[in-house]
DNA sequence: CGCTGAATTACAACACGTTATAATTAACCA
DNA sequence: TGGTTAATTATAACGTGTTGTAATTCAGCG
């Protein structure tokens, strides 16, 4: 019953950054998991005990890439909910922007997984945080009462990850990404906000006139 | 120099309904380049020779799929070009909705190929179209001046583009997916739009409120 | 009819992700 | 210190997509 520990976790990390470092000299495809437990010096056996499986040890790396970017999110409290949102989506921009080609690589490894239950639990993670940040305006007073917060706070989540996702397999750039999610997502609640958050989100939507 | 096709032909044929008929019974996982060969009465290299690789089968797959789609989407000249858009979404959404699991299936795969260029074909094909029709609207006066065409319908065309992509990996139906896309292009086209084309977009975007 | 050349075939093989098996190692506990 | 037990190892193997090779088939042409 009692758990060891000590070799397992070097050897955990070993794996880990291993991958990561295949992958940013020689790309996902060089990633195999032969080459991954000769460099990692473990047998091949460890990285499925370890982590079930490759998509396993990309989502490790995913998630280690996540747990940093939401860290980078603390947003100021006393600003309005769906100003907080849309400095959000610049966090993330300049986030992925910062090594685009690795994130996308990653993002696009798990995201094109046989095994669905992976992909369905990141897709949870954001429409939930989204909705509740929604949620959060719409009891502030920031959004009109005509607006539904589930609905409102799902059809965001679920752009903002179809955007991604189109990020990931193609070729746009992360910049170009946001810049459609965030003029999305003005559109969307421009005619749902109050007065006080119009004037602020009339400045984000007229980004779309440029570039 | 000269062709020959009679037997070429006929293998070609074959392949690709044994393959359709696998995916329909037993599932994309099913389809194994062996089986194929084998229920298809050919040799395995024969696949390859025909369609280059199993994503190729897959393609022409989805190809023929888009054809059939792209012959129900007759539209009607007289009506505004944005109409005709947002008619062509229906279409869309009865087209699949009618074989929701196979053309998901199909789409998928292709979509997660690890060959890229065969996903930006699709994608430059989706997007001219709709920049097309913009750009009718546009031209037609059923836009204002200040919007651009060319931003705006790769815009919509991308929007597009993304939803179906969570369409085929996730766990949305169609008819979801295509209300999400009404919703934001109603959301994005809108402020655009000149009077008389506003009164026919409002029908469509209060469709958000309900379900 | 027989020839020619390209397509098709049968067969073997490769690298890949993954799993099974049995032997070995090493942390924990008495 | 030595025994127990779980993790790790080495090794082999399976099914997969894909490719190479050499033999065979067959439409078209003289």
């Amino acid at each position: 019953m009692t758990e060891r520990r000590p070799k397992e976790v070097s050897a955990r990390k070993r794996v880990l950054s291993t991958a990561e470092s295949i992958i940013r000299s020689n790309g996902v495809d060089a990633l195999t998991m032969r080459r991954l437990a000769n460099e990692a010096s473990v047998a091949l056996k460890t990285p499925y005990n370890l982590f079930g499986s490759k998509t396993g040890v990309l989502l490790d790396l995913l998630n280690q890439a996540t747990i940093a970017l939401v860290e980078n999110l603390a947003t100021d409290q006393d600003e309005p909910a769906v100003i907080q949102l849309f400095k959000a989506l610049v966090t993330l921009e300049t986030f992925y922007a910062d090594d685009e080609e690795y994130y996308r690589t990653i993002f696009w490894a798990v995201m094109t997984s046989d095994h669905p239950e992976e992909r369905a639990a990141a897709h949870a993670n954001i429409v939930a945080l989204v909705t509740l940040k929604i949620k959060e305006a719409s009891s502030n007073g920031e959004l009109k009462q005509s607006a539904g917060p589930m609905e409102l706070g799902e059809q965001l989540g679920l752009n903002l990850l179809a955007n991604l996702g189109s990020w990931a397999g193609g070729h746009l750039s992360i910049q170009v990404t946001i810049a459609h999610t965030r003029t999305v997502w003005a559109a969307l609640l421009t005619p749902l906000a109050s007065r006080k958050l119009s004037v602020e989100l009339v400045k984000l939507i007229t980004h779309h006139g440029e570039r």
